[in-house]
DNA sequence: GATGCTATTGACGGCGCGACCAACGGGCAA
DNA sequence: TTGCCCGTTGGTCGCGCCGTCAATAGCATC
C-alpha cells in the first residue's frame, strides 16, 4: 500500500531527500548489511530512481559510511546519551552495560563487524569508522572520569580503563553472526565485571543497579527503533564489490 | 617469468590440482581477503582457466569455506600444535601469546573478522567458522586442563577461563582493519594479562617466559609463512556479492 | 605408436552493480 | 497565471562475477 507502481513524482528539498536517504540506508545498513546499501536498493525503499541516489551520492561509498556513521551515532546517544542528565554515573554505566548486552545489541555488533571489515577495502568507511570509535571512547573515558571525580569510581588510569572495556565488549560481539548464544553466564556478564574489577566496584553492584533500573525503566530515549523498514531479512540478493 | 601467455596445458591429478588451488585460495584470503577468492582471480593466480576452477569447486562458496578452514588451521597448528611436544603448558601458553600478539598476526585477525561478517550471508562458511572457533576453543582449553593438571595454572572452571582469553584476543584483533597500533602497552599486553590472572599466575610469567623462547628460538614450526603469494597489495579489483 | 579416459579449455548467457546524462516536470517566485 | 529552476526520471553504458557446456588435448595404458 505504500507505493503504487507508477507514483506521481514527489519534489523535496535537497536536504529532506538527503536525509532521507541516509536514513534509508542507515536502516539497511543495521538491518541486512552494508553491502546491501545500493543504488537500487534504496531507491526502491525510498519509491524513487536509483539516479536520484546516485545525484545525491555521487560515490556510493560515501553513502555508506553516511549511513554507518549515523546508526553507530543514534546507538551511542541511546547507550550514553551525551548530555548526562541527573543520573550518577555508576546509574549510568549500569544502563550503558544493561543495553550493550544481550541479543538486542546484536544489531549493533553485527553493525560494527560489518564495517570493521569493510574498512579494508573503503577508505572513507574506515575514516568514519575510525571517529566513532573515538567518539565511543571519548564518551565512555568522560562517564568513567564522571565517576572517579565523584568517588564512585576507583581507576589509576580511566583512558585504560575504558579500552579495556571497549575491548571486552567487541570480543563479546565478534560472534554475533556465527553463535547465537549458548554461552555460559559468566561469558556473558565478562563486559560487566571488567568493569566493576577495573572501576574498583564490588562485583554484582552494576548488575543489581541495571535490574532496578529495569524495573523503573520507561524514560529511555526510546531502545532500538531506528526507522521503517521493518524487514530483518536475512538473505539479500547479490554482489559484494571489493573496489568500486 | 612465471608464466608465459600461451603456456601449454599441464595435466595433474585431481587430488594435486584440488589442493593447489585450496592452497592459493588460502594464500588470497590471509594478504587480500576471503572476497577475492574468485574462479578469475585464483585461475591467474594458477596460470589455469576460471572454469578449471569451476569444475573442482561448482560453488565458489564451498572454494572459499575451504580456503579459510585451510588458513585457519593451518595458524592454529602454528600457535597451539595439536603434538605438545616436550614443553611445559606455561612455556606453550608463552609461545602462544607470544605469536597471536602484535603486528605479525594482523592479517590472521583481518581473516577472522573477514570471515565472521561474510559468515552473515555465507550458510557454508558460517558452519565452517564455527567449527573452526570450537577447534581453537578445544585446543586452548586442552592446553589449560594440561596445565592445570600439572599444577602450573590454577583456575575453577578450565572452559570458562579458556574462552574469557580468546573473548579478549577477538577484542584486541576487532581493530586488525582500522588502528594499525598507537595503543597503551597496557592494552597490548591485556590478553596476556588476563590469562595470567584467570590462571593464577604471577603477572608477567608469560611474557618474561616469552622472552626467553625469543632468545633460544630456531626450532619454531616456523612463523606465519604460509604460501607463495608474495603480493600483500591492498588494493584489489572489484566487487562483493552477497548472495551467489 | 595407437587408443581412450578425463583434465582442461574457451566461449557464452545472465545477473547486479555503479556511473553517467539528456530530457522531463513539480512547485516556488514573479 | 506564467515562467523557470532544479529535483527527478529513464535509459544506457561497461564492468566483474558465477555457472554451464561442448570441444580439445595431455598422458597413462595397452
Amino acid at each position: 500500500m505504500s507505493s503504487s507502481p507508477q507514483r506521481k513524482r514527489i519534489r523535496k528539498s535537497p536536504a529532506d531527500r538527503r536525509a532521507e536517504i541516509v536514513d534509508a540506508a542507515a536502516a539497511i545498513a543495521l538491518t541486512e548489511g552494508l553491502e546491501c546499501i545500493t543504488l537500487r536498493r534504496i531507491g526502491e525503499q525510498l519509491g524513487v530512481r536509483p539516479g536520484l541516489i546516485s545525484h545525491y551520492f555521487p560515490a556510493v561509498e560515501d553513502l555508506v559510511a553516511e549511513a554507518f556513521g549515523t546508526a553507530a551515532g543514534a546507538e551511542l546517544n541511546t547507550l550514553l546519551p551525551a548530555d548526562p542528565a541527573t543520573r550518577s554515573p555508576t546509574d549510568r554505566l549500569a544502563r550503558f552495560f544493561a543495553l550493550a548486552t544481550g541479543a538486542a545489541y546484536d544489531d549493533i555488533s553485527r553493525l560494527w563487524i560489518n564495517a570493521r571489515h569493510l574498512s579494508r577495502y573503503r577508505p572513507a568507511l574506515r575514516d568514519r569508522v575510525g571517529h566513532h570509535e573515538a567518539l565511543w571512547r571519548g564518551r565512555l573515558e568522560d562517564l568513567v572520569r564522571d565517576g572517579v571525580d565523584c568517588g564512585e569510581f576507583r581507576t589509576a588510569d580511566p583512558y585504560v580503563t575504558t579500552i579495556q572495556i571497549l575491548v571486552v565488549i567487541d570480543g563479546l560481539g565478534a560472534h554475533a553472526n556465527t553463535e547465537a548464544a549458548d554461552r555460559p553466564e559468566v561469558i556473558t556478564r565478562m563486559a560487566v565485571s571488567t568493569a566493576e574489577r577495573e572501576l574498583g566496584l564490588e562485583s554484582g553492584t552494576l548488575t543489581r543497579r541495571s535490574a532496578a533500573l529495569d524495573a523503573a525503566r520507561g524514560d529511555a530515549p526510546a531502545p532500538p527503533d531506528p526507522d521503517g523498514t521493518p524487514d530483518p531479512a536475512q538473505a539479500p540478493a547479490a554482489a559484494h564489490r571489493v573496489l568500486p
